[in-house]
DNA sequence: GGAATTCCGGATCGATTAGTATAAAATTAA
DNA sequence: TTAATTTTATACTAATCGATCCGGAATTCC
């Protein structure tokens, strides 16, 4: 960018992903500044704030980051060239995959990285709360859309079916976090998607307790 | 306890109640001994140190305290008077029901109070992992119980059925969080039980998509 | 009334926190 | 070659972290 000075001698974008790296790990408050210097290339402080301004606003950097590279995952939800119940369960599946590999950190940083904040950093928690609130959005779009194109029908309870497979995304990365492995979770989300299928199939009809 | 010298001049177990809802809301490294020690009744480091040991040591008590109290909603999954359907179902709706209650912090504590924590603290993690690892041992009891008495084929697949409960069941946490209320987590148990009803109605097909 | 015991108020510990001040080093433009 | 510009290394700030020390206060035992 500055056509003149000393030219820096880090990577800046190999720096964010380390940074992005431990603030999935270890979250906002408990990675320090010292930690994040010594993964980033042991740059100094100065160095530090001069390409990155703070630490919140390298969180907030390394939070894009995130979403347009592992967390873009959830973007099958509204892929409208698959079926509404294909992009459902493309995202679970690919979210679980995700979350679950092991070239970085488990689980979602989304939902884990800013968990346990002191009260004087709540804007932090709202910051990804309401980027998990877009993808909630998603997901309410590719239920619509289904009851649209006629795959669920116009009985179908929209929000009902959000907070399910919504909450069972959000309880992935706790499972991740605790050693569960990718063909456990694929398993449950096969399993699952026969809610879908159940939904469908019987119009009005919510489960087959009832039937 | 002792019998001699000058009494407590605080309430040692509305103290310890006073601190879990601390961690329970901020986690453990985010909570500081100040903010502790004023919510615990303005008491003195000295006074802290004395009556608790440690950070770490009054950590432990609150999860102990917090199991013992908000906690034992999970307890459901291991009632044997119910028909396990049933077990699962109570467990999962009175863990939503206090999970989303406002008198205390949103979520669960075993899930959300050490999610963020630095690599030296990781044995705090580990205890938390442990204490949802038993309720995974009750919720799996549980489906055994239902394939020893019938209630679930012998067909079943024991750990993928564990494993989409307990998904949803951890989602809950963040759903609290995010401010989801406990109406519409009920109404996804509802859906989410037509699962169970179908592994039982069709030994060995998992899901209708499939039948 | 001691003596023994326990707790509390207040000062303080060393380490660590995020962030800054200063000046030298390294580059480009003229 | 010099001025302008930017990054660097080093030292440093004030605040906070969890935890401790000490002397006096409050209690029971004898």
């Amino acid at each position: 960018m500055p056509r003149t000075g000393r030219p820096r001698s880090f990577n800046r974008d190999e720096a964010l992903a380390a940074a992005m790296l431990l603030f999935w790990e270890y979250g906002f408050e408990s990675t320090s500044l010292a930690q994040l210097r010594a993964a980033m290339g042991d740059i100094s402080a100065a160095s530090f704030y001069a390409a990155f301004e703070s630490k919140e606003a390298l969180f907030r950097e390394a939070v894009d980051r995130y979403i347009s590279t592992y967390g873009h995952v959830t973007e099958s939800f509204r892929d409208t060239s698959l079926t509404s119940r294909a992009a459902m369960e493309l995202g679970l599946r690919q979210s679980a995959r995700m979350q679950t590999e092991t070239s970085h950190p488990l689980g979602c940083l989304l939902v884990l990285s800013a968990v346990n904040c002191s009260p004087e950093q709540q804007h932090i928690r709202d910051l990804l709360s309401k980027e998990r609130e877009r993808v909630r959005g998603w997901i309410k779009e590719c239920i619509e859309r289904a009851v649209a194109n006629g795959e669920l029908p116009e009985s179908t309870d929209i929000s009902m079916v959000v907070i399910l497979f919504e909450t069972f995304l959000r309880g992935i990365s706790t499972q991740a976090r605790d050693g569960v492995p990718y063909e456990a979770i694929d398993a449950a989300i096969t399993q699952l998607m026969s809610v879908w299928d159940a939904l469908s199939a019987k119009p009005g009809i919510r489960g087959m307790a009832e039937s």
